[in-house]
DNA sequence: TGAACATATGAATAATTGTTCATATGTTAT
DNA sequence: ATAACATATGAACAATTATTCATATGTTCA
């Protein structure tokens, strides 16, 4: 592991490391539709500003979690690839592992 | 996926999100002998102080993402399962995947 | 017991990060 | 062209997090 990943691993963790960020992957991982969910659609769902969740869409694009398609006016965001999925399975399961204890 | 669950995940997430942390996760993975490493080697090997090392050790801890053994005036770390290399793994394949584009 | 060492931790400061508000850009339909 | 809507973004402030220094705790060995 080279010190360039070391940096890079940790921006993306830190991506993740905000709830209102997995809210967002959650709820694009369930997906209304096969092109994804709009911006509004997400604001409504989590009851946030379109502005704040827009914002975090930013900062998820720039880590390649989540992409963006422009339809009309409206621009329907969705997983990119199933890393993020494999990652909160993985999390998932070492939160439930350290409960047990 | 609970509230509970998503504030869980994003703190584990946020401990992650450290180069700093990942190093020291990193080198205990390699880990020096069956016991794992004391914070003075962890210190040396990264060319921090102690008092830094021991303050991350103990968020890490806390995560139960490294468990601590003392033995005599030493206290060895080690990984404490293996979803941090699992966790690791997906990443590092998500930075590989991004970097094809 | 006292000296030397290993680790832990509290408190202060420095740095980073998140949220909000106001505004800008771009699209559709009249 | 303009009004209405959808999204994006800059800047300011608030909140969180990391690092450092000083000191405390606990262990070993003479």
């Amino acid at each position: 592991m080279t010190e360039r990943d070391i940096l890079e691993m940790s921006e993306v963790f830190k991506v993740f490391g905000d709830p209102t960020r997995i809210k967002i992957l959650n709820a694009l991982k369930e997906g209304c539709n096969n092109n994804g969910k709009c911006v509004q659609c997400i604001a409504e769902e989590l009851g946030m500003t379109h502005s704040a969740v827009s914002h975090q869409l930013k900062i998820l694009r720039h880590a390649y979690l989540v992409k963006a398609q422009k339809i009309g006016k409206e621009v329907y965001y969705s997983l990119d690839d199933d890393h993020v999925t494999s990652m909160f399975d993985v999390c998932l399961a070492h939160i439930r592992h350290k409960e047990e204890d």
